[in-house]
DNA sequence: ACGTGCGGGACATCCCGTTCGT
DNA sequence: ACGAACGGGATGTCCCGCACGT
């Protein structure tokens, strides 16, 4: 159901039985990523490497051992932190009516954006910077909003089946729209979190009035 | 009437331009502006100043006569562009009615957004990245969002008054969500572009539908 | 009486009676001068000419208006300070016995190289830095030290002359010793202040057992 | 005995000596402190990093790794010239009564620095800015300079326990005064090598003639 | 007597990636 | 699997001095 979300998963560490060193590279690698994520978040793809071997614990050579080169890294990081995402998208639009599944994603989504966590502005510089100058991102990214998009349009046809949504409206065409804001939203993220939530709140009202059936 | 949007003009090379000197010294100054805006938006806002000095045709030494820091320059860079776009926006939302004029500016904001241009890249990074890495350019990003929610404001108030958009509707809701998407579509346009063009559309065909009195 | 300490006087603003801008200029001039001091004092003779400018709040082109080069003014300011010093020593030691006023003398240098001013400290720095890397001090400290050893050495044999000092004793050695110990006395001037004045007195007591006629 | 002189050694290259590659890391660390040396001593304490990595072959990239900045850098060739100069210090003073010995390191140390030798001359140079421009030395200079006091001292009172020198003087003013004289005559060395050398033996008698018991 | 525009050039910082070792 | 040494290079900063104008 609904399996556009669905990333493959890392397959890195699963064969990690085999000896201690295998296990304990499994977990450094973890470790880096996750360090990554939080220094490119906040300084931005120029993040630089030793800072972030030096959060970690570890030397550059680590690095370079684990991932090759630094886009290598960044792309890791990336692809994680959209992994991360679809997981608790899927989570909260398990159950419902295609309308409610469609809300709960918008709320949960919006509300991940304006957490200010660290790893959500890193996905959202991912897609700012993508377009520019970091072209390597830019089929990763484009991934993402593609899937995204289609998830969403799965979610509003489901509500048009099963009624809680009105028939006579571009299934696509919200989806984009709901995407394109969600997303803007986050790039405003300078007002105090209040206004941010209000903002959000809404904005769904809004959806609400778009898809309630007449 | 509705001089939110109105930002004060550069009068930097204006009143001075008695000498002879100084006149040039304005002028070296715009030509670094524009040269720095074409560089910003290309490399993003890590473009070396080296590069931008070459690309005027002056050194580094004049770059720091004029503008004393990088991050002065991309301060000014900013603001230069946000000037030049909220131009543009006055006058295409200069007549009709509250919901024409509303339309207007979706139709011109996305369009300049989704036009690809350089320009355009810099203003949503500049935005995108002030929350982030350029803490320094958030108070002006803050206002310039502000601002932008306003004029929108106005503009559905407007609408109101004169009866082409439904008076049920919470007029800086709408703003705020018009504001964000526009910029959203923007962050995604990393399709060809006329699925960006037709995304504009649909949202386009959204509002007027939301907006649109009973 | 005592004439080696006699420089001549600075000679610049003399017929300043002719124009008002000569007397401007004269008084930028030494408003230059002093906030140079200032700052050659406290960063050194690497102080930026701009900075001193703006200390004063003249531009750099006032500075090469007046002084022709960074060099020329470094060695005007070192001219100065020396002058000033001269004069203040030749005070204190005008009244008594050549014993006394050798005393005097001691006990006014030291207390106005430990003053900690910024004058004083400049001058120490010329001292320092004359031989090694700015060659071209180097005429002027030697012409200091020279006359300052000479002095002394001319208080010390009116001292013995009077019979306040004791005769089988070197006189230029003193003066050697002594002008030495009260430079090197400022060298440590990392101690607090009242340490720095007790060692001060300790060296007076040594001088006066030293000297003292049997 | 007297071991207020003694200064905790290197302790870098030694241990760790086993693996080849850290060993050449030493060993090139110790090649740069070299080489900072002689630059400092003779351009001052704003010699170029490019120099001295030139002089010694390497890059400022490694420069940067073995001292992470050029405080650090500056800091560590102050150390290591005070542990050099301490142990030709600690030689010379080994043998002999109290009086003896507190003359052995009159003369050795106003020959040291009165050799014009660019090691000295950059002794006395950190020194003097210690206590000015470079803020961060001054913790290790007034170390030092405790240091040499107390060890004058502890001489003085070893002359004083075996009669080599009178009673009824106070050893630490003493140790001030020839501390602080030994220094200030570096500061004049800007005459020739005969008169500076002369200069001292006057001294070295003027202190004879103070310490000798009645 | 002084301000301004600007060139030319240094210099410290810092970063990425490779190599060598263990 | 990882640490240390190092090269090579780019970048922002900042400074001195000249030419020009007023």
């Amino acid at each position: 159901m609904l399996p556009s979300m669905v990333v493959p998963t890392s397959r890195y560490a699963e064969d990690m039985a085999s000896t201690r060193r295998v296990a304990q590279g499994a977990a450094t690698r973890t470790r880096i990523i996750d360090a990554a994520t939080e220094r490119l978040a906040e300084v931005g793809p120029d993040a630089s490497l030793t800072v972030i071997a030096n959060d970690v614990g570890v030397t550059k050579g680590a690095m370079y051992h684990h991932f090759g080169s630094k886009e290598r890294l960044v792309e890791e990081v990336y692809k994680e932190a959209i992994r991360r995402h679809a997981d608790r998208i899927l989570v909260v639009t398990e159950h419902g009516s295609g309308r409610e599944r469609l809300m709960a994603l918008i709320m949960e989504t919006a509300s991940l954006y304006g957490s200010g966590s660290p790893f959500y502005r890193l996905l959202l510089r991912l897609h700012a910077e993508a377009g520019a100058s970091r072209p390597h991102l830019a089929p990763i990214a484009r991934r993402v909003q593609r899937r995204q998009v289609r998830f969403v349009t799965e979610l509003v046809e489901l509500g048009q089946a099963d009624g809680s949504i009105r028939a006579d409206i571009d299934a696509g065409a919200v989806a984009h729209v709901v995407n394109a804001t969600v997303q803007g939203l986050l790039i405003q993220d300078l007002e105090p979190l209040e206004i941010q939530k209000s903002a959000t709140e809404q904005f769904g009202a809004l959806v609400e009035r778009l898809l309630a059936p007449a």
